[in-house]
Parts: structure tokens; C-alpha cells; sequence
DNA sequence: AATTTCATGTAATTCGTTACATGATTCC
DNA sequence: GGAATCATGTAACGAATTACATGAAATT
């Protein structure tokens, strides 16, 4: 019951699977630490908190979350919540996790489930880098397409909106060709037409993604929006 | 009175000022002709012509779109509606063109903007321009930080979508830094400290933009989603 | 004649934000 | 002790979608 969202419900299963949090560091989290989430607000995310509750893939634990357990002894007043996931939580994102359908290759979603594929099985990921792949290539027909009937029609800044638009669209085709190439060459060892692809978290061994050189300066400023 | 969403809102007033249209036509319009568009719904886009027209923005008129000119005389039983601009709305759409307000370079609007500044004039094309480059730089720092301060605690699929998220807006900066020095070399001619800047519509006079290899294919397939 | 595409709308629902209200903790 | 930041929530609202309902015109 209760069908909420999705993306965030994902998200958050799927951050709180690494380690417990509460409602507030969760936010920044799904932040910053992902890459392309923008900024949910506390009036979505408590809520939904709450709902998954409900459902019985979170709990609810007093504070305690880094080291202000000295304090926790005193009167219970509105401490710190901290959320956990339960074995059925667990399970229920395993199954999230497992889908592979049309919904996972929407812009949003697709950020979503890429930003878990440490933790996905290497098929699914494969459906899941595939599907985007043809997703964004449909796309690009019709991008071409309509451009085509409508060209000459257009003034200069239109055309230039929607040229850099269909750039930007067949940049990430490429570069979700690199990412599937290098899956495929991190399958190989004789594989058979039906090897149950082992999951492999937390073990180190990735395959490989495609290098490129990382231009990142230090630069501690202020990360809260607003 | 009923502050309907912006974007849309002036993506029609742009659309009607060059044609009168109806609502189907001006939802595919929306779609296909300019660049980012997301597919407004008819949920959407009917319900906010009506408010236009209750704000005396637009007047609706019975058919004679194309050529059905013919059989318009016979009992007027549901017409195809055409939405015509008022003088009103013309210059309630001047107005909104005018501004450059911080609204202006958040992704949707700002696509929305840029579609339009072939009817706006060059120092707000300028401070849109400049505006959503700084917003777009903001965010890289952010971004930068973000990455800096949680490195390493990453797998590499996390910092794999970061780096790439990184790189389009990267990307995206140095497009705006392209037609920010066309627009500046377009401006020149003996340019006082002050000069009114024409606005120079449909006078065929651009500038000029950046010139890119255009690799577009004629390709006619449908258009409309699902 | 039947199907598809064009065309216009409404009601219920979903998703999410803003503004508000509150309180605890940390830093100066 | 006052400000900033951490922390948790709620109510009202907003924007847009989906599913529904209807009907006319063009195509096969």
C-alpha cells in the first residue's frame, strides 16, 4: 500500500543499506554524494521516512548515531532518530534492485539505479546500460527527425538550442558505449551462454571502468543550498 | 490573479506570437520544435490556455486554422479552437522577455528563455547568458567540494556518474562561453557605455553564432510519444 | 465501415515544494 | 547568552500527470 515515489524511495534504501543515518544527514546525502539528485526538501523526505516505516523496511532507533551517546541516558526529549534497515528492507531493495523494466531508464531513474550498480548484479546492469542506451537513441530519431521537418523554419538560437541539445544526447551515448564495452570485457573468462554472473559487492574487484583524467581541486565551502 | 507555472505559461505567449495555433498543434510545437521541452500533457496545457485567456493574454477563435475554411458554416458544433495573442498579451510577453531575474537560468527555464532570444534584446540575452553561467559555475564548485571531501569512501560507479555529471556541466559552461563572445562580437560598431541595443527580430542580422558541423538526416517517422 | 489521427476537455491523484513551527546543539 | 547549524516535523499549496470521456476528420 501507500506507493510512494520510487526514486526517493530508492535512494534512501539504498544509502541507509550502507549504513543507518538519520533524516537530516540522509538529505545531504542525497545531495551531494549522488551524482545528478537534486535537492529533495524535508517535507518530501520525512514523510516518506515514516511511510517506509510502515512498511516495515525501516526502524526507528533512538540517537546514538556518532557519539553523543553520553547524553542518551537522560530524559528521552525528541533525541535524534536514527533509521535502519530491517531484513525485509533489505530484501525489498534486492527486489528493486533486480527490476530491470522501462521505469529504470527514465533521465532521474537511471541516475538512481547507476548509482547503486556497485551493489547490482552485473546482468542487471547490462539490461539496465542497454535500455538507457536505446532509450536516448529513440530519442535522438526523433530529435533528427523533427529537426529535419522543421529546419529553415527556425531562427539561429533555436537551432543552436536544439543542436546542443542532440550533442549532448549522443555524448552520453557514448559514453554509455564505453561503460557497457568495459562490462562486457570484465565478463569474459570462458563464459558460458548462461553463467549465473556472481554478484560481487564489496569484493574489490570491479573490471574496470573506463579511465578518463579527473580534473578535481580540494576546495572545503559551504554545502547546503540555500 | 492564478500565478500559472511560468514556463509553460511563456513558452505559449512565444509560440502564439509567431502564429495563432491550436491547442493540439501548439502542444507538439512545445514538444519537438524547441530544444529541452519536456511533454506537456493536454491536462496541463489546456486548463493554462484557459487561464491565458481569462487574463486577456489570449482570445480563442473558431477554426480556419488550415483550410477546414469550407465547412465553416454549417452549425458551429464544436470548432477547432485557434488561440490568437491580444495586443495585451504581447506586451505582457514583452514584459516577461524583459526580465532576467535569478528564475531565468534554472535548467527549464533558462532552455525556455534561450528559445525565445531571437525576439529578445541583446543586453538581456547577455545577462541571461552570464547568469546561468554562474549559476552552472556555482554548482561546480559545489560539486567539486562535495567530491573532494567524500573521495575514496566511493566505489567507482558513484564516482564514475559524479565525474561524468561534472563533465556536462564542464561542458556545458564552455557552450555559454562561446555565445557569450559571440554576443559580444556581434555587439562592437563604436559601442558607447550605453548604446539602447535594437531589438533586431526577423532582420536577419545575427551576429552570427558559433559555427558546429551539423550532422542531421532526414528522417520522417512519427512524432507523438507513446 | 472501421481504424487511426486530430482535437478538446475534466477529475482524481501523485509528487514535491514553501512556509511554518519547534527544539537541541555548537560555536563565538 | 546569542547566532548559526543541526534536527524533526506539518499544513497548505502548486504543478503536472494519468486516466477518463467525448467527438470530428482523414485514411484505408
Amino acid at each position: 500500500m501507500s506507493r510512494r515515489s520510487g526514486i526517493l524511495e530508492f535512494a534512501v534504501l539504498g544509502l541507509l543499506r550502507e549504513s543507518p543515518m538519520h533524516g537530516y544527514e540522509l538529505r545531504k546525502r542525497l545531495n551531494t554524494s549522488l551524482g545528478i539528485f537534486r535537492a529533495f526538501s524535508y517535507g518530501t523526505l520525512y514523510p516518506c521516512l515514516k511511510t517506509l516505516v510502515a512498511n516495515g523496511w525501516l526502524i526507528e532507533e533512538p540517537g546514538s548515531a556518532s557519539e553523543e551517546a553520553l547524553a542518551s541516558s537522560l530524559a528521552g526529549r525528541r533525541a535524534k532518530i536514527v533509521y535502519r534497515l530491517t531484513t525485509a528492507g533489505k530484501e525489498h531493495f534486492e527486489v528493486l534492485l533486480s527490476h530491470a523494466g522501462p521505469d529504470a531508464w527514465e533521465d532521474e531513474h537511471f541516475a538512481a539505479r547507476f548509482a547503486f550498480f556497485g551493489q547490482t548484479e552485473r546482468d542487471v546492469r547490462m539490461r539496465v546500460l542497454e535500455g538507457r542506451r536505446s532509450r536516448l537513441e529513440e530519442r535522438l530519431e526523433k530529435m533528427r527527425a523533427s529537426l529535419a521537418r522543421t529546419r529553415e523554419r527556425l531562427d539561429d538560437y533555436t537551432l543552436e538550442l536544439q543542436r546542443h541539445g542532440m550533442e549532448s544526447v549522443e555524448r552520453e551515448v557514448r559514453w554509455l558505449n564505453e561503460l557497457i564495452e568495459s562490462e562486457r570485457a570484465g565478463r569474459d573468462q570462458r563464459s558460458g551462454p548462461d553463467t549465473p554472473a556472481p554478484l560481487d559487492h564489496d569484493s574489490g574487484e570491479t573490471g574496470g571502468l573506463p579511465r578518463h583524467g579527473g580534473s578535481t581541486r580540494p576546495d572545503p565551502s559551504d554545502d547546503t543550498a540555500k
